[in-house]
DNA sequence: CGAATAGGAGTTTTT
DNA sequence: CTCCTATTCG
């Protein structure tokens, strides 16, 4: 295919690009690559090559994301490659989500029943607990905090150590230095308590996923079909993660010698002995999860054991515009450890980022939400909301955020912040459905069996759960015996036995109705029906929050049914892997019976273990488990229909699996119904899989009925993958889901840094840019503080077009009681921070230190920010036609009118007038309200950053064009661009600039010298309780007048009056509760996400959003080639 | 012994 | 703010 023009599919890959996706298949591959170089783009043209070009059925590929989110934004892009049949057949997923799949499916393999539950956080949590307790929390005479037994024990975990070898581990550690292994150990004698109790209550939390994952894929026969696998975010794997890939990779060693369909032109060389089909993507840069485990040396060492590796650089920046790269790298450039690399953009150096200092985290926000209005006008709408996203280092640092929007009735969603599943509603509910589904599993047992109250206090469960212990059944099956008397245990009294009735018929009730195949919804009404839980509801109190949550969760149920119906989710890859099986007519569960031992040496390719390539070698199991199909593999490869067509190929193989697939053996709960809807439906093969999900009525007793399957499975019935298995298993699996919350209308994201990785937006604020925050105080150690670099690294390069850093003079610290603590600016920003130069600019003073700041001082002034702290950049015609370039949007026609008529419609509210408006300083100089902070937009910012040449070697594109200045919208507010009030700032009394001799660095910790007059909890306090709800509607200028609110009129208006209470009111959490008295048409936009979440606490102005889903077009999402 | 309530402490980042 | 613990009342 030398010197031809790439297919379609390829087509939007630059020639780099295009090299790496389509390099040799079976020798491994690392793309590495920094930031909006192409990397995800290109390995998912690449999954599309290797199904398309080189014919590989696309079970047999295995694609692993980082996120949830992240593959379902790759399905969504295969789909358009390679079509939705061939995406819904890929092996596509995280490691979490395509471990899970393969252990409900193969699970018996390794001794593990299918209807394992899947603990989450808390519930490991708990059970961590409850293990430490038996040691009286302190095993060998130590005593343990559960938080460190939960992060010694994933670390564990994460390093593919059970207990055993854990203990094993510490041990020899201990010869040499026994001081420090003492409390490891102690924590070793927890873990086996913890494994214990995991595997009495049939629950695999989230490293388990991994790790009996690395078990199964040890097992003969699991991979044995796959071909290639390709690993997105490889920086940030742990070593259990490492191994996964590596026992794939080690599978296709021997798969793919095995197939001759699969040979290059030229046949196999002698190079191709080494064949594995690996691929993984990753950028050191961007290695921001060694605080759980994560190695960035996995690179090196896959580099090391997989020899003759490829490493592929793409070195242009398709993303960010030459200021933002610029920017970035400066940031990430100060690691002095980091290996240099390039990166460049052929983009417009565009508009310089923006460092704005506020003088407190509400006026941060106020500053993000009007700066959001105001770019969405001046764009003339070329910019929507969602092209906008606000990213934290913490959640909590939403609160403000999302408040300020609100009150600019901006919409906004909370990416991945979504309690829902965590609120005790839900999770109540949720533990019904599980024990019908897993009685083994205790802790939903002990969550409900007194909820509602039944009068089964503490020491009765516990007397219960003793007893079962006792008699070495689950608590669920025990009080199933005591309620049905088959057995009459001694010890239990009698109230209790009858207080159990109503519990274990409720559970029972599900069961038998999930049996007879209803959907999750009416399995989650019967339960509230049952046991009364509105009623239960109302007791509790919040009762109408609540319940709109216990609603939302029933929608919830029908959204995920649906998703599974439409073929989009879910076991799907447990289909597709059952068929890949079958047609390598390799039946495991067949070898099974005739019991291991007999695995055969010889791959019938002539190669023993001795001989095997080097990746077969890095696991001799998984080599062995790869030899084992790779007979079959080549079998079905050297059948005749490699045809150029590709739908025929697939079709073709398709049938032959079909006919292959051995009638009833494997799974029957797999394959009958498949078998019973295909005629039914007179459909494709696909129509047939879908059903095969959803229609689980009246199959329990088919599925069980004969043969094998009962044997292998102790306790609970090997069922089909159930419609309430993969509603729960979604529950647990995706704190992700907020995907699908797409209701109407363009939504500002909020994230926080670590959410936002492999996102881009148009526009990014990073907020709280503080020191204590960039690096967050509790990373002391040099490697945290380079990770925490790295991270506001992640976060810079996220956006295209436009960037702003802003922090804040002060801003309150948990909880709350105390006052705002002063901040300073983030020691990674300070180095590029200029000041001085811009209008007299309000900066960190030039001597300001910066530790851990290594390397690039000298460079600092040609990458300095502007530290204009007040300007907002001015948005002209030029300006949004370099948006349109880097957005790859067209301008539409009569763009500029659209836009001078947004101006002045902006201009004319009174979040302009607010923009122009002086602002305040800090809470300290409140009084100083109005006396001439300045703030306005700066035509001239731009003007000055090009000319400052710090770009210049950028792009050189000559996309970039100065502003004329004074465009519109300049006029009328040049009368605000004032920025010589930094004095005024600081004797307003602001202690960082006057008070410590210009070292901001050097206070951040220390009490402020100058207590702001007047500003106290008393103030706050007053300000607060004692007010009604209409005078603080009418305080924080939401209007009480029939509580219709123009569309950008209400909010911001009586803000002058500026005293401490409305101020305040602002800011107290009392706000939001008083946004739902506005009645509907003028409640604020809720922050989404699905489902919706009620808090019953924080309510305030949310909307349940009962619309359906709109699946498209996620913000953040990054575009689709063409 | 169970239920309800009050007080206290701890709150990064996520699969 | 929310989870856990201690206390008190029934
Ligand atoms: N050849 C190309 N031509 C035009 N746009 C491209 C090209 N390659 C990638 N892009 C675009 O550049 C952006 C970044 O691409 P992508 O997300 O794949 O990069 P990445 O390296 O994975 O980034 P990150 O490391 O930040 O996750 C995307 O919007 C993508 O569509």
């Amino acid at each position: 295919m030398a010197g031809a023009a790439p297919p379609p599919y390829l087509a939007a890959l630059s020639p780099a690009q295009l090299e790496a996706a389509t390099a040799p298949p079976s020798s491994p591959l690392q793309i590495l690559a920094g930031p909006g170089s192409g990397k995800t783009r290109v390995l998912t043209s690449r999954a599309a090559w290797l199904v398309l070009e080189r014919k590989m059925l696309p079970e047999d590929v295995v694609v692993i994301t980082f996120t949830n989110k992240a593959a379902g934004e790759m399905r969504e892009r295969l789909h358009k490659l390679i079509g939705p049949d061939r995406t819904s057949r890929l092996v596509l997923g995280t490691f979490h989500a395509t471990m899970v799949r393969y252990l409900r499916r193969f699970g018996r393999l390794i001794n593990l029943p299918n209807n394992f539950s899947v603990l989450d956080a808390d519930d490991s949590k708990k059970a961590i607990k409850e293990a430490l307790k038996t040691f009286d929390g302190a095993p060998m005479g130590i005593t343990l905090k559960p938080e460190q037994c939960i992060n010694e024990i994933s670390r564990a975990k994460s390093r593919e150590e059970d207990a055993q070898a854990f203990a094993t581990r510490l041990r020899r550690e201990q010869a040499t230095d026994a001081s420090s292994v003492a409390v490891r150990l102690a924590v070793a004698e927890v873990y086996f308590e913890y494994e214990a109790a995991l595997e009495r209550m049939n629950g695999l939390d989230f490293d388990d996923l991994l790790l009996k994952g690395c078990a199964l894929l040890r097992q003969p026969g699991v991979v044995s079909n796959v071909l290639h696998v390709l690993v997105d975010e490889f920086q940030d794997t742990n070593t259990t993660q490492y191994t996964l890939m590596s026992l794939f990779a080690a599978a296709t060693t021997s798969n793919l010698l095995a197939a001759p369909g699969l040979l290059p032109p030229g046949g196999w060389t002698s190079e191709d002995t080494q064949a594995v089909g690996l691929s993984i993507v990753g950028d050191p840069d961007q290695s921001i999860y060694a605080w759980r485990n994560a190695e960035v040396t996995n690179l090196e060492k896959m580099f090391g054991m997989f020899s003759g590796t490829r490493r592929v650089k793409l070195e242009e920046n398709f993303r960010s515009t030459g200021a933002i790269l610029e920017a970035s790298l400066r940031v990430v450039e100060q690691d002095t450890e980091r290996v240099a690399k390039g990166l460049y953009t052929s983009h417009p150096a565009g508009v310089p980022v923006v460092l704005k200092e506020n003088a407190s985290a509400s006026a941060e926000a106020a500053f993000i939400a009007t700066e959001v209005k105001r770019l969405v006008a001046h764009t003339g709408g070329l910019l929507d909301y969602n092209d906008f996203a606000v990213l934290l280092r913490y959640n909590a640092l939403s609160r403000e955020v999302e408040r300020s929007l609100q009150q600019e009735r901006i919409p906004s969603r909370m990416l991945g912040g979504s309690k829902f599943f965590d609120r005790v509603e839900i999770k109540d509910l949720l533990a019904y459905l599980t024990l019908a589904e897993n009685p083994s599993y205790t802790p939903a047992f002990v969550r409900v069996v007194n909820v509602p109250k039944r009068a089964i206090g503490e020491k009765s469960v516990q007397d219960l759960l003793a007893k079962a212990e006792e008699l070495g059944v689950a608590p669920m099956t025990l009080a199933e015996s005591i309620v049905s008397g088959s057995k009459t245990i001694k010890g239990v009294k009698p109230g209790v036995s009858k207080a159990l009735k109503g519990f274990v018929e409720a559970v029972a009730r599900v069961r038998s109705k999930a049996a007879k195949g209803a959907a999750v919804s009416a399995l989650i009404h019967a339960v509230v029906k049952s046991v009364g839980y509105e009623a239960h509801l109302q007791k509790i109190g919040e009762y109408e929050s609540r319940w709109e949550n216990v609603k939302e969760l029933i929608n919830f149920a029908d959204l995920v049914a649906e998703s599974v119906v439409s073929g989009a989710d879910e076991d799907e890859v447990a289909q597709q892997i059952r068929r890949a099986r079958d047609a390598l007519e390799l039946d495991r569960l067949d070898e099974d019976e005739v019991e291991a031992g007999e695995e055969d040496e010889d791959d019938g390719m002539g190669l023993s273990d001795d001989e095997a390539p080097a990746a077969a070698r890095v696991k001799p199991e998984a080599g062995r488990a790869a030899f084992t199909s790779g007979a079959a593999l080549k079998r079905m490869a050297a059948e005749p229909d490699e045809a150029d067509n590709d739908v025929e190929h697939v079709s073709t193989r398709e049938k032959r699996a079909r006919r292959q697939a051995p009638p009833v053996k494997p799974e029957p709960a797999d394959v009958k119904p498949r078998i019973r809807a295909a005629p039914q439906l007179g459909a494709s093969k696909d129509s047939a899989i879908e059903l095969d999900l959803t229609d689980d009525d009246d199959d329990e007793a088919g599925s069980s009925s004969g043969d094998d399957s009962a044997k292998a499975l102790a306790p609970s019935p090997d069922g089909p993958p159930s419609a309430l298995r993969t509603f729960l298993q979604a529950c647990t699996l995706s704190t992700d889901m907020q995907n699908e919350g797409q209701d109407e209308g363009p939504k500002v994201t909020i994230a926080t840094c670590h959410a936002a990785k492999g996102l881009e937006f148009g526009v990014v604020f990073v907020v709280g840019v503080e020191e204590g925050n960039m690096p967050f105080y509790r990373s002391t150690e040099p490697a945290e503080i380079a990770e925490e670099r790295r991270l506001l690294y992640v976060a810079c390069t996220r956006a295209q077009c436009m960037l702003y850093l802003t922090h804040a003079a002060e801003r309150f610290i948990g909880g709350g009681g105390r006052d705002a603590a002063e901040r300073s600016l983030s020691r990674f920003v300070a180095p590029l921070a200029e000041r001085g130069k811009h209008r007299g600019g309000t900066g960190p003073p030039a001597g300001a230190k910066a530790s851990g700041a290594g390397g690039s001082k000298s460079k600092a002034k040609a990458a300095s920010i502007p530290w204009n702290g007040s300007t907002r950049p001015a948005i002209d015609a030029g300006i949004c036609r370099d948006l349109a370039t880097v957005l790859e949007r067209p301008l539409p026609d009569g763009h500029e009118e659209a836009m001078v008529k947004m101006k002045k419609d902006f201009e004319a509210t009174t979040t302009a007038a607010a923009i122009r408006r002086p602002e305040p300083v800090s809470r300290s100089a409140m009084s100083q309200y109005g006396s001439g902070y300045g703030s306005g937009y700066s035509s001239h910012g731009s003007q000055e950053y090009s000319g400052d040449g710090g770009f210049g070697g950028f792009g050189g594109s000559g996309g970039y064009r100065q502003n004329s200045a004074g465009s519109s919208s300049a006029g009328g507010y040049q009368g605000y661009q004032r920025y010589q009030s930094y004095s005024t700032y600081s004797a307003a009394g602001r202690s960082t600039g006057a008070s410590s001799g210009g070292q901001v660095y050097d206070v951040k910790r220390s009490k402020p010298s100058f207590n702001p007059p007047g500003f106290s909890s008393a103030a706050r306090l007053r300000a607060a309780p004692s007010s009604t709800g209409r005078e603080l509607l009418e305080e924080a200028g939401l209007g009480s007048d029939g509580g219709i609110v123009v569309e950008g009129d209400a909010p911001l208006k009586p803000r002058p009056k500026a005293d401490l209470a409305s101020f305040e009111s602002a800011n107290s959490a009392s706000l939001s509760s008083f946004m739902d008295l506005l009645p509907p048409a003028a409640g604020p936009s809720a922050t989404s996400s699905t489902p919706q979440i009620r808090n019953p606490a924080t309510s305030g102005g949310r909307r349940l959003g009962t619309g359906r889903p709109r699946p498209a077009g996620a913000p953040g999402a990054k575009r689709a080639a063409p």
